[in-house]
DNA sequence: ATGCCCCCACATTGGGGA
């Protein structure tokens, strides 16, 4: 079972360049953010077409996230279904679409677009670290102890200096603070596996690459887009891998795809009608 | 480097992203 995250930068504008990877890859699930898109707006069809279910939680212009999946998809939830736990400031931590997610095919997939915090000094980077402590306190109200999750999407933070092109540059600054890594932490808490660093271990993998200052062709990357599956799938896990070469398309996504293929049984009487031909070339 | 590029919208400039 194949299962990826996207940050697409436009769901409308890198369209075509989706529907190709998908015909390419043939992932089973696909969570996208940033689709910068009105739910009514969404091209949905076109997914549909190729034998996908949608689900979506959008709003004009910024943010937005959906789940793509060839199996029906169960129990969608929008946003944060917890109160605020976690004290500090006042806000409408559901305004921005931000959040979706689901149990598809006897798994529980999270696809989030944690804010990005602008900077260590940023009343955003305040928002973000609240962000991070809703989506702890949703965890520990969703996720039982023997569900198997799926936690992916753009986080916006590197986990270690491994994971930044120049690690002395950019260390302690933004989506690579200490209090970002920790509040990751506090979301991860032991209970899930970054799937990328079982396969490899060491630095210079990247899953976005700035438009600005020629990064991509510099190789200046960064590894901000996880896949965290919890522990009781890890005997599960085949691979994860980043498909960089995505990064290499006409008016690319500043994102790749990340991927991975989970060896677990499908539920065949979930397994929406798909014409195989559409995916032969 | 307060720059660079790219997306969106009450658009031809400004806000936001990472």
């Amino acid at each position: 079972m194949l299962i990826a995250t996207w940050n697409v930068n436009s769901v409308r504008t890198r369209l075509s360049q989706i529907i190709n990877w998908i015909k390419e890859v043939n992932p089973d699930i696909l969570c996208l953010q940033e689709t910068k898109v009105i739910d009514d707006a969404f091209p949905s069809s076109h997914f549909e077409e190729l034998g996908y279910e949608v689900i979506i939680h959008g709003q004009k212009s910024y943010n937005g996230v959906a789940i793509i999946s060839k199996f029906k998809i169960e129990n969608v939830k929008k946003g944060f279904t917890n109160e605020n736990k976690t004290g500090g400031i006042s806000i409408d931590i559901n305004e921005q679409k931000r959040l979706i997610s689901a149990e598809i095919n006897g798994l529980k997939i999270i696809n989030v677009y944690v804010p990005n915090g602008s900077s260590i000094d940023s009343e955003k980077y305040d928002y973000k670290i609240q962000w991070l402590n809703y989506l702890s306190a949703f965890l520990d109200d969703q996720v039982k102890n023997d569900d198997l999750v799926c936690l992916v999407g753009d986080f916006n933070i590197a986990p270690s200096e491994i994971d930044i092109h120049t690690p002395q540059k950019y260390e302690g600054g933004i989506m690579a603070s200490k209090i970002e890594r920790e509040a990751l932490n506090n979301v991860l808490k032991g209970r899930f596996i970054d799937s990328f660093r079982i396969f490899e271990k060491n630095t210079g993998h990247w899953s976005w690459w700035d438009y600005r200052n020629n990064a991509y062709e510099l190789n200046k990357g960064w590894r901000i887009d996880h896949i965290y599956i919890s522990k009781n799938l890890s005997s599960k896990l085949k691979s994860c891998v980043i498909e960089r070469n995505q990064r290499e398309n006409l008016q690319p996504s500043d994102h790749a795809p990340v991927l991975i293929n989970l060896e677990i049984d499908s539920h065949y009487e979930d397994y929406l009608d798909v014409d195989d031909d559409l995916f032969e070339i």
